[in-house]
DNA sequence: TGTATTTGACCGGT
DNA sequence: ACCGGTCAAATACA
């Protein structure tokens, strides 16, 4: 997330009525922040009501990040992230605005897109090789295609379907590695802000019919508990089948915590991460609850070969039993 | 008709 | 100037 920075030098004529109003809403926002960050550590919360409170959160910062942009009007870094409607509605006020001074663009069918999008820095990224491409349980939406200079294969560009109605920022990269066996890498950049709430469903539904041998759940999880930050499970529950497959006997997984109100579910992101360093944050349905870092989680959890058993139980805040 | 994909152009960073 | 990420018009598809 992208914040204003008040002290930033102002435009000159900038007027001072609409900069004590930016600067209002700058406050507001921060206040905005300070009430999500809170929530997030506060327990005794049921999971639906975290919910509600999570999406009266970013409804507000929504509101205050579309009032800032359309107020300062132009800063890119406020635009990057504000709804697309309000992106749209600023650019077609300055396109007319070009066409009624008369101003020439460089094409007739094309208008000037200075500005009007900002490339990440430094996003976080994660990186994923598959041998076949696995739905990560997000609707992604292609957007590009790129030719890589020395790689063989085309790089993909896909986005969350979700960008514009929910101003969701996730972006993901795939591209063929290896043509026999199929190989592919997929980087995935930022975190799914969307609330992807249907698809996420199918799958916690799907999970909880399907006869999976490999994972089952202590309690049966409802609609009300689901998270959307929490949703890619379906590429674990299958590399869980097909290890299911080479290792035929080993026993069921059980993620579950001590408190009594959740069980635990690992996305295939969190897996990915817990891959490549051993250090995973789990979820729960109301949120992050802790993270594990524990030499002992290593190589046998990637492949959810369990046979040995390795890990018992992982100290945090609030103690979680993987129970293999 | 609405949504997703394709693809050439544009743009920012180096 | 070049490379790669993104945009958006054209096109495909359900």
């Amino acid at each position: 997330m992208l914040y204003m920075d008040s002290s930033s030098s102002w435009p000159e004529n900038f007027p001072s009525d609409r900069r004590r109003a930016i600067e209002e809403l700058v406050r507001g926002r921060e206040f905005a922040l300070q009430l999500r960050n809170l929530m997030h550590k506060s327990v005794g919360n049921s999971g639906s009501q975290v919910l509600v409170n999570q999406d009266l959160v970013v409804n507000i910062l929504n509101s205050f990040t579309a009032s800032l942009s359309i107020l300062k009007n132009g800063d890119s870094d406020e635009v990057s992230q504000v709804p697309a409607q309000t992106q749209l509605s600023a650019w077609d006020a300055a396109y007319r605005k070009s066409e009624d001074s008369g101003e020439s663009s460089k094409s007739s069918t094309i208008r000037d897109r200075r500005g009007c999008y900002k490339r990440r820095k430094c996003a976080e990224t994660r990186t994923q090789n598959s041998s076949d491409l696995v739905d990560d349980g997000h609707a992604w939406r292609k957007y590009g295609q790129k030719v890589i200079l020395h790689a063989k294969y085309p790089r993909n560009y896909f986005r969350c379907t979700h960008k514009h109605d929910q101003a969701c920022q996730a972006t993901k990269q795939v591209q063929r590695i290896q043509e026999d066996p199929p190989m592919y890498r997929t980087t995935y950049y930022g975190h799914h802000t969307c609330k992807n709430l249907l698809k996420a469903s199918q799958l916690f539904l799907d999970s909880a019919t399907d006869q999976c041998p490999m994972i089952s759940f202590g309690t049966h999880i409802t609609e009300k508990d689901l998270n959307p930050l929490f949703t890619s499970f379906q590429s674990i529950k299958r590399e869980a089948r097909e290890d299911h497959q080479h290792n035929q006997g080993t026993s069921d997984i059980t993620y579950k915590s001590q408190s009594p109100s959740s069980d635990y579910l690992l996305s295939s992101d969190q897996m990915t991460a817990f891959e490549s360093t051993g250090h995973m944050t789990v979820l729960s349905s109301d949120d992050v609850i802790s993270g594990v870092n524990s030499s002992s989680c290593t190589a046998n959890a990637h492949s959810l070969d369990m046979g040995a058993g390795i890990v018992e139980s992982v100290d945090f805040d609030d103690v979680l039993q993987f129970d293999f």
